[in-house]
DNA sequence: CTGTTAGCGCATTCAT
DNA sequence: ATGAATGCGCTAACAG
C-alpha cells in the first residue's frame, strides 16, 4: 500500500528542485545524465506515482484516452478492445470507455463527444464504429484534437486519420466463392445501412454479382441489425417465399447474423450446407466451432486494433510536441508528420469452413 | 464546439463568488433557492461542464471509476459491462477500463491495482472476476477505497462487498437435470481453477452426483480453460477412452467450452443430443443459436452489473460524505450506511435447449 | 543545465 | 447565506 508521494518528495530526497525532476519525468533532454539516473532510481525505489490528474490540469489536457465504442455486446468490440487494451497499458495512458449502445444512437453520441471535450479529460479518441455520428468527429478532428476511426469513416471527404478493413473485397470473395460454387439465386443480409461497413459489405456483394453477369434481385436482399434475431427474421423472410423465388446461398453481413440465419435453417427443415450455402462476415472466435462451422470472412481485428491506437498515441505525441514547437522557433521539427499516411485499408481474408458447402462436411450421419 | 468554460465566467455571469456556484454543482443545502436557479439556468445556456480534472485535485480523488477485467474476449465481461456502462453513463462519473489479460496475471493484476491506488485517478474499483488477485482487492477494501467484486470472491473471510451468481446451484440443477434424463456417466469440464467460479460451479456437480448416489469419476473430470480449444481438448480426452469408461453427457463450465465440446464430438462423429448430452454454463448471446442449441445455465449478467455499480456509486458516495461528516460532530448521520447486504447472491437459472436432449430436436433429417 | 515561481480549475475553509 | 482566500500536484516559463 503505496503511501501518497508527491513529486516534492523525491525533489527532496534527490536534492534537487522539482522542476528538475518534472523534466526527468518527461524525458526532457536538458538534464544532466547523471542526476537523471539518481532522481529515476528514487523514484523507482519509492514507487512513486506520478498523479494524472494534477498533470493534465497542469497541462490543460489528461494522460487518458477516450474509447468509443457501439454496442459493447458486438464479439468484434472485444477483440478490438483487446489488443488496444493491452498496447495502451505499456504506456502511461488510460482508456476511458464510452459506450454508445442506447436507442438514440444520434444524440447519445453527440452528446458523449461534447462530454469528451468539455471535461477537457482525454487527450485523444479512438472511434470504434461511429456510424452516422463520423461527422460530430470530422468537427473534433478540424479542431486539431487527436481522433481516430476504425472502420466506418461515411464521406469521401474525410481526410480524418482512419483505419479499416476491406469490406468491399471480403464481400466480393465471399460472393464470388458462393458463385463459383455454383449458386445462382444468393442473397444479402445487410447489416444496418447507418453504418458504412455495411454498404461497401453490400457493394461487394453486388460486385461479385455483376461480375459474373447475374442479375441483381431486390427480393433478395433485406437490412438486418447485425444482431441474430435480426438475420433469423430476414432468413424467415426468404424462406416463406414460394420455392423458386427462395435463394440457395446467403452471404450475411455479420457472423452474428449468420448464426440467426442457422436457426430459421433449422426451424424451415434446411441442411446446411446442402439445401442452404451460408457465409459470414467477421469470423467471432465462435464461428468455428457452429454445426456446420460456419465460412466467413476474416477481419484483422487484432492487427485493426493495433494500428489505430499506436495511430492515435502517434498523433496525440505530436499535437503535444506542436504546442512546444512554438517555443522553438529556430529549428524544424525532426519528426516528419504522419501527413501521409492517416488512413490504413486494412485486408481481410475468407475462411472457407462448412457451411459455404465447399469443405466436404463431417456429416453427423455418415 | 463549445468552448473552454470556467466556474469562473458562470460565476461572474450570475453575479456571483465562485463559492457559490461550486456549492450549487456539489448540491449543498446552504444556498438560497432563487440563487442556485438563476445559476444552474445559466450553467445550462452556457453549457458549462466542470473539470473533472480540477475538481480531482482539490478532492484528491477524481469522479472516476476503474473496472477491472480479465480477458476481455469472454462474452460475459461484455454483457457486464453493458449494463454497467449504461448506468455509469447517467453520472458524473466515467469508466476506466483496466484488463488484465495477459499472461502473467498476477503480477500483472496487482501492478495495475497499485497504479489505481497511486496515481488517486479513480474513486472506486469494480473488479470483474478478480480469481487470486482478489486478495490485493481485500488490501484496498481495508484501507477504505471502495470495491466491488463481481462474482469469483475467494476467501471465506472476505467482508468484501460483493456480486455474484449462484454458480454452485446452478450447477447442481444442470447436472441434476442430466441425471433425471437418465444419465450415469457425466463427465464435467472445469473452468481454471484458479477462479473461485469454477470451484463453485464443481461442487454443484458433485452435489448433484452425490445426491443421486453416484459415484464420482477422476477420469471424468478435466480443467479447461474457459475458452472453446480447451473444451474440445478436454473432450477429446473423453472421447478417446475406451467405449464403456466414456461419458454419456458432459457438463461444461462455460458455453465456449461447450462449443469446444461440440466441435469434438463431431470430430469423433457424436451426435448431440443423441450420442452425448451436453449442458453449458452463462448462456451467451451465441448459445441459442448453435446447432443444436445450447442447454445451459443462465447468469443474470444484466443485473449483476447493475446491482454492483450500484453498489460501488453508494460506497463512494458513503465515503465522500464520511469525510465530510469529520467536520459534524454534532449528528449522526441520517442515511443507514450499508453494512447490511455488501454481498448479493444472485439466483442463475437452467434454459432447457437441444443440446441436452430434453426437448425433441428438431431434426435435421425428421 | 537547474532552481524558482505562477497558475491550471475547482472544493473548501474562514470570515463575514 | 455568501465572498475571499488557500492549496491540491504538477508543468512550463523565466531567470539564473
Amino acid at each position: 500500500m503505496t503511501k501518497k508521494l508527491t513529486i516534492q518528495d523525491i525533489a527532496r530526497l534527490a536534492e534537487v528542485s522539482t522542476g528538475t525532476v518534472s523534466r526527468v519525468l518527461n524525458n526532457k533532454p536538458d538534464v544532466d545524465p547523471l542526476t537523471r539516473k539518481r532522481i529515476l532510481r528514487i523514484v523507482e525505489e519509492q514507487g512513486y506515482v506520478p498523479s494524472i490528474t494534477a498533470a493534465g490540469l497542469a497541462v490543460g489536457r489528461n494522460r487518458l484516452i477516450s474509447v468509443l465504442v457501439p454496442a459493447l455486446t458486438w464479439p468484434l468490440v472485444s477483440e478490438l478492445m483487446l489488443s488496444v487494451a493491452e498496447i495502451v497499458e505499456e504506456t502511461s495512458y488510460e482508456i476511458v470507455l464510452y459506450s454508445i449502445s442506447t436507442s438514440n444512437h444520434e444524440h447519445d453520441c453527440s452528446r458523449v463527444i461534447d462530454r469528451i471535450l468539455a471535461t477537457k479529460l482525454t487527450a485523444g479518441l479512438l472511434a470504434v464504429f461511429p456510424g452516422q455520428s463520423a461527422r460530430h468527429l470530422m468537427e473534433l478532428h478540424q479542431h486539431g484534437f487527436p481522433v481516430v476511426l476504425i472502420d466506418d469513416q461515411n464521406a469521401p471527404l474525410d481526410d480524418i486519420p482512419w483505419v479499416g478493413a476491406d469490406n468491399r473485397g471480403g464481400a466480393y470473395a465471399a460472393t464470388r466463392h458462393l458463385i463459383q460454387l455454383g449458386h445462382q439465386r444468393i442473397a444479402c443480409i445487410q447489416g444496418p445501412m447507418k453504418y458504412k461497413v455495411s454498404h461497401d459489405r453490400y457493394k461487394g456483394y453486388c460486385d461479385a454479382l455483376q461480375e459474373a453477369g447475374l442479375e441483381r434481385d431486390p427480393t433478395l436482399v433485406q437490412e438486418g441489425d447485425f444482431m441474430p434475431s435480426g438475420g433469423q427474421a430476414c432468413a424467415r423472410a426468404f424462406f416463406t417465399r414460394p420455392l423458386p423465388e427462395r435463394p440457395t446461398a446467403v452471404f450475411a453481413g455479420s457472423d452474428l447474423m449468420a448464426y440467426g440465419v442457422m436457426s430459421a435453417a433449422q426451424e424451415f427443415r434446411l441442411r446446411i450446407p446442402e439445401d442452404l450455402a451460408l457465409v459470414g462476415f467477421d469470423d467471432n472466435p465462435s464461428s468455428a466451432h457452429m454445426q456446420p462451422a460456419l465460412t466467413t470472412v476474416r477481419q484483422p481485428f487484432p492487427d485493426m486494433g493495433q494500428r489505430a491506437i499506436e495511430l492515435l498515441l502517434h498523433l496525440i505525441e505530436q499535437s503535444r510536441s506542436a504546442r512546444q514547437l512554438r517555443y522553438e522557433n529556430g529549428r524544424q521539427p525532426q519528426k516528419v508528420l504522419v501527413e501521409e499516411v492517416p488512413r490504413l485499408q486494412l485486408p481481410t481474408s475468407l475462411v472457407i469452413r462448412e457451411s459455404c458447402g465447399a469443405l466436404q462436411k463431417h456429416s453427423l450421419f455418415s
